[in-house]
DNA sequence: CCCAATTATTGTCCTAGACAAACATGAACA
DNA sequence: TGTTCATGTTTGTCTAGGACAATAATTGGG
């Protein structure tokens, strides 16, 4: 038999669990039970971190630990799936909808290249503003509902986000190069690693002619300020996902705020977003159409208009 | 004037040092000394959360951190650069050299622009496969040199590896799509977001007709597992860049070796594999050349030759 | 039946000590 | 003079349990 065994900062990696909540639940409700090595360091056994895998995604869609720690492994697997508040209101049947299922079916009979290419023929059929919007978007929400779900694993969840950013930069790629104003800075703040939601508002900005400057995931609050000053950008444009714990998101905001200069405007959206107040001075933009209209704004009123367009926080 | 401070969570994500080291230099050197709120947490400074992203950036150049706690911010700033063991042996002089120095400095203007094209047109002449061994490679490594220097900041970094990477998977994309053995599936363990190496090698092996399943950096282990079976992969290939720490190598490999089937190839390569000795039935790539010729010796030898190419360690 | 005050739960931070691995230093030797 | 080995110092990571504030659940009053 095999007695695979992970230390606690592996296990802090595998489940994205701290060591510091590893240890506590340990201390509080006995559950994890690791082994000790010769030097007293602990040892997980490989079903304990499945189980712990478990339930953290159960934490995630709004379960309790006290409780979750008490139940038996099969219990855990017949929990019923329990969704947030952020309804599951699907404006399905149409025919949109159909087609989104059947690429989902692709991904989870992990057929890459027909994925990728029944993505392609949307793009071409539909044109990249309206491919984004009504296609990239809700499959991306309906795959984040998936992984909630646990009916996709963390490969498959990885495996259709390659892919589809894949789509989404061939396509921005082979629109022409922007030099006019706005200038906008992309990327997201530590910790939060989805980068897809970037990719739309990038593809929907450059489509009107806006000058996008992409700088990738997990950027450091300082590189973002440091970069902004750099590029000489209008506007830092920031996204949140829904995995993305919702109370640090105002923090993060305020932060990043202060760090950079008066003049720069700072826009943060995604799913995250959606039940987050703004701090003052912080764009939010509620979907890609809200994207959208921000940039109308921006190019419209240009500065003046910077200080006080719907969403924004009241300016001091 | 701004009072900028940050919590010990902020500080850790800024800066790459652990909660648990903050703490420990500050107990042992007297450097950090943050501020300490009304409930007696920490509260660092901006400036010295500036001055430990400097000490981190030359302890990761090989300097030790008893003295840097003992400098003052100035006597830092004039530290030599330091290089490590790695020899910056460049075959420079050479045509290829002067259009890489070009590049670095298209990035270092932030010009992303006209960088994306010089990329293009040096992929048009060369064609994918030199495009990759004697452009993307050496500007890869140059760019990981400045960083370790701090000639480029972050942002600069991540917005070269954000371009470049674009134009690798649009030349991807273009391939035919593989439906032959092998299947390879590629990827990188947690705390690895480098993610370059990997499309190199990917543009490589899809140019010989290998089908990849390119899962993106940061996979769990366990998962990387789930997703190898179900892709019926036969090779799984990691990545790992020379900002990994080296000791950690070995032992994740010898994890994953464990949880993978026997009759999956593991396969890692890059920067970071160069003063690493690979576990047993670990195939260690030295180079991006190496991986061509494990490559052919994979489907020329097949199964049998999969026990004993080269670099593997002995099997059992 | 709904809203406010109270109580329970939970995550994060704290201090401080132990120890093993990595590194440097110097001695012994070719 | 250069090289290898043994010893001592430096450094990172783990351990333990306690304190507290923020969040969620529950009770009581209108």
């Amino acid at each position: 038999m095999n007695k695979i065994s992970f230390t606690i900062t592996s296990v802090e990696k595998e489940t994205g669990l701290s060591k510091d909540i590893l240890r506590m639940w340990e201390r509080r409700y006995g559950f994890p039970s690791p082994g000790r090595d010769a030097a007293g360091n602990r040892l997980y056994p490989a079903d304990q971190v499945e189980r712990l895998r478990l339930i953290k995604r159960l934490i995630d869609q709004g379960h309790r630990p006290g409780r979750l720690m008490a139940m038996s492994p099969e219990a855990l697997q017949e929990l019923p799936v329990r969704h947030l508040q952020g309804a599951t209101a699907h404006d399905a049947a149409t025919d949109d909808a159909r087609e989104i299922g059947d690429c989902l079916a692709l991904i989870k009979d992990h057929d890459a290249a027909a994925f990728q290419q029944s993505l392609q023929q949307n793009l071409v059929r539909q044109g990249l503003g309206r491919f984004v919007m009504d296609t990239v978007a809700p499959l991306t929400r309906r795959v984040g509902e998936a992984w909630e779900d646990g009916r996709f694993a963390v490969f498959e969840e990885h495996l259709f986000t390659e892919l589809t950013k894949r789509v989404l930069r061939q396509a921005i790629a082979s629109l022409p190069t922007a030099t006019s104003r706005p200038r906008i800075l992309l990327t997201s703040v530590p910790d939060e690693p989805h980068v897809l939601g970037l990719l739309m508002v990038e593809a929907l900005f450059a489509l009107e002619g806006a000058q996008c400057v992409p700088l990738g995931p997990q950027m450091p609050l300082l590189d973002i300020a440091q970069g902004a000053a750099a590029h000489r950008a209008d506007i830092v444009a920031l996204s949140f996902s829904s995995a993305f714990p919702a109370r640090r998101i105002p923090p993060a905001l305020f932060q990043l705020r202060e760090l950079l200069p008066a003049d720069v405007a700072l826009w943060a959206g995604g799913e995250g977003m959606q039940h987050v107040a703004p701090p003052d001075g912080v764009t939010r933009l509620l979907s890609l159409k809200d994207g959208l209209s921000a940039l109308g704004l921006w190019t419209t009123g240009d500065s003046s208009a910077k200080k006080s367009p719907a969403q924004t926080g009241r300016a001091t």
